[in-house]
DNA sequence: CAACCTCGGTGACCTACATCACAGAAATCA
DNA sequence: TGATTTCTGTGATGTAGGTCACCGAGGTTG
């Protein structure tokens, strides 16, 4: 790395955090904005393991957070230690509950964990509002991604509402395989049974009943795609 | 009304609207913001009778709607005709799902009806992006009501998913009779099902358990707080 | 007045889930 | 290797709430 003639220079040296910004979401590199150049020098990037609670029910957060990277899971729980998975902050989304506590004086009812490794940037209230304010690429992907989160939220609300939970747990899967790109996922009843709200019995009967019918294919702690291998004379040719 | 000297001024004449808009928000007028009160001059007020659909389900609607006066109720529909009360939108506050059709191309899952008479400001969604830049007090109206009526939408997220319904219906009353400033509600069962997700048999059921335990007294398409005079001191006199 | 509505009450019944209680199978550890 | 933990399968049983059916009470309309 070379910085002895770029720190003469009057454009500001970005530190790597803000590259790695930059490349994830090009949008905002905004060369020719100096006020959104100020407030990203001021930013800070912080890295979070797996499994972290990011956000207790109830506490509020004085930083607004905007995820570079990972995957975090919000979700409710009730006293007796049911939960239920609400949705989940991918990269570029920026987080709800932050923007709320920074808003609102009351935080929303919502824990927050780290569902993988994570990298997120976070900005002072102040700045928040100012980079609001100064770049039209911050404030509108702010707005797109609130609206998506909602989004979100409204759907699995009509899915639990009026849904039974069979069906529910179907696409719950379906997304899922979908997203591994796979035709196994790794995952125990329980865990599932922790995204839907409901407990490990109920699951693990669906899930006996899904293999029934040929859907999947069931072992410890996994779950394939069709049936397995083992039952030979069904609609499915050998193989 | 005189426009004889005004219409030659510099500045423009205000509609009689935005007079209105002013009045019941303060913050929103800004005299010295010239793009802003260009903005506001593009802007439609509309009207709606009480119990008028307002969005179906899927459909899009392509103006930014900020709430003047009145209150619109938004609510999910299952196939099977249940319906359940979402949140509502009170004066002051932006329609999530105006919002989020402008900035989606997927509008989210709920319907929206007038439970008043209402008045609200219309922009379109350049004007919308526009104001978001130029108006700090606009940008920040937006983002506040954003984020509390998703907090509502969780907190009955969470009532939804863990709470029995006879608690739930207990905290509907409450706040009913709180914002109603008196101790008799004019609302039937069937009114108070659809609220709640639920069918009126259920809610009749709850109500009479309320009423025998003297929280309150029930009449035909009324609910009186407390028990009723007629029943002196035993749990059940007769009559 | 009769005819008709809307609203509420209630019994009978059903179903989806929740909960409890195990027990065996598979992995992990000592 | 035995011991322990994690994961799963499954019966038994309880229960909140949904559905159906029907009735009567109170308004409203002709």
């Amino acid at each position: 790395m070379n910085h002895s003639i770029d720190e003469l220079t009057t454009a500001p040296a970005l530190s790597p955090d803000m590259q790695l910004l930059f490349e994830v979401y090009p949008d905002l590199d905004q060369p020719d904005n100096p006020q959104w150049l100020e407030i990203l020098e001021r930013a800070t990037l912080i890295d979070q393991t797996a499994g972290n609670m990011l956000v207790r029910q109830g506490s509020s957060c004085n930083n607004f957070l905007f995820l570079l990277d990972g995957t975090v899971r919000v979700f409710q729980m009730a006293e007796d230690g049911r939960e239920m998975t609400l949705y989940r902050i991918n990269p570029g989304d920026i987080c709800l509950m932050s923007l709320s506590s920074l808003l609102n004086d009351k935080p929303f009812k919502a824990n927050a964990t780290t569902d993988s490794h994570i990298r997120a940037l976070t900005l002072s209230v102040r700045d928040f509002h100012l980079a609001m304010k100064v770049s039209d690429a911050f404030r509108v992907r702010v707005l797109r991604s609130l609206v998506n989160s909602v989004c979100e939220i409204m759907h699995s609300f009509y899915d639990t509402a009026f849904e039974p939970l069979e069906l529910r747990l179907a696409c719950l899967l379906g997304g899922m395989f979908e997203r591994s790109e796979s035709n196994t996922l790794d995952v125990t009843h329980q865990q599932l049974a922790l995204e839907l709200g409901t407990s490990r019995e109920v699951i693990s009967r669906i899930l006996k009943r899904l293999e029934n019918q040929q859907c999947i294919s069931l072992s410890r702690a996994q779950i394939m795609l069709g049936a397995s291998q083992s039952l030979p004379l069904t609609p499915q040719s050998p193989q």
